[in-house]
DNA sequence: GTAATAAACGGAGGCGCCTCCGTTTTAAGT
DNA sequence: ACTTAAAACGGAGGCGCCTCCGTTTATTAC
């Protein structure tokens, strides 16, 4: 339902691209994305265009700022994040597919760490996308905690935003070098939690 | 060894700078007032530098970026607003040198209208910068608004935090081309407001 | 006054940003 | 298939950022 709607939203606002200019664009986010997660939020967009294959001039015609492409980056990867709820959830028992969905999140979040000053900016510079990622983030995440308290895989008494809530715990923690292996301890920890007394 | 270190650091804070080198530093302070008011917060560096007659790697030297440069002006333009209310206090009555100076105040700000955001960004940052600043304004502001209330030209029952809620409700109106003079008309009507019951 | 030295100067150079516009490509009409 | 207009391309060029380092200048010691 959700969805249907994106779809209907996008398909209004935007015109078909010409089939070269849909090839560049799509090219040109994907090396974004790697880019920025090689050098971070202030990497070259010259550099960025040049492994794109594309001139400078097409990367700004279909970016005109750097923040449009940042933000395009951004959603998509929280849109796959959020998206591999589901194929988890296919794959695995409702308890595991919450564990690893968890660990992802918290993983992702720490390679964004580094990055977080620019990328709080923009996030209160445009509420609308602050609003969309997080709003999906809870989306899937309620998915997955509603299925495993349903099948009795974790306790009955907690909800997603209580989950939210303690991993918010666990990401907020101060940037130490360990701070990655920690966060996934304290995942398995807050997961041992929700097991216990499952099936009640 | 880190003793070495901190003592260093000291001696550079205080150490006093060489008279070319002060003097090099002050007009760039100067000029850098200027360019910003003329051209925005986001005015080129190197017309700053020319037109302080320093190569750009003097300017770089005394401030390592544009943030430290920007901080250095609004104190210093914060310092001559407060600092006028000593000298209106001692020419004037002190309900017409509050009025004078809440005028200025006002204008003041509606100069930096247009540089909001980048200042705003400057002001969450650098957290010592709003206190400081902050404080040093309600400071001149109370200066005035006692001794305005102790000769009993303003009413009794205000004070400075009063009067500086009633300037906040001015100064974050929308911003229209009218905005300067309306936030004047603002003034003068908060000064009869503060004139009326006087000496009761 | 002169010499020695620490401090400051300043601009060339390399890189990135962004715009502008002549060239190329696509796709719609015939 | 061919023409053609619109869409997209791409890179040169101008400007600003910032660093680096050879040169100049102020100050200190004699």
């Amino acid at each position: 339902m959700a969805e249907a709607v994106i779809a209907e939203q996008k398909a209004a606002e935007e015109k078909p691209l010409r089939a070269d200019a849909q090839r560049n664009r799509d090219r040109l986010v994907e090396v974004a994305a790697t880019v920025f997660a090689e050098r971070g939020i202030d990497a070259s967009l010259e550099e960025i265009a040049r492994r794109a294959g594309v001139g400078i001039g097409t990367l700004y015609r279909h970016f005109p700022t750097r923040e449009h492409l940042v933000e395009v980056v951004y959603r998509r990867e929280v849109e796959a994040l959020c998206s591999a709820a589901g194929e988890l959830a296919a794959k695995h028992p409702s308890d595991v597919a919450l564990e690893e969905w968890m660990r992802r999140f918290v993983d992702y979040i720490a390679t964004k760490r580094g990055l977080a000053t620019s990328l709080r900016i923009l996030l209160t510079t445009n509420s609308t996308l602050f609003s969309d990622t997080s709003g999906r983030v809870s989306q899937a995440l309620r998915q997955l905690v509603e299925a495993a308290v349903a099948d009795g895989t974790i306790r009955g008494d907690v909800d997603a935003s209580d989950v939210l809530h303690a991993l918010s715990g666990i990401y907020s923690a101060p940037d130490t070098p360990e701070w990655r292996d920690r966060s996934r301890r304290l995942v398995k920890l807050l997961m041992d939690g929700l097991r216990f007394g499952a099936g009640k």
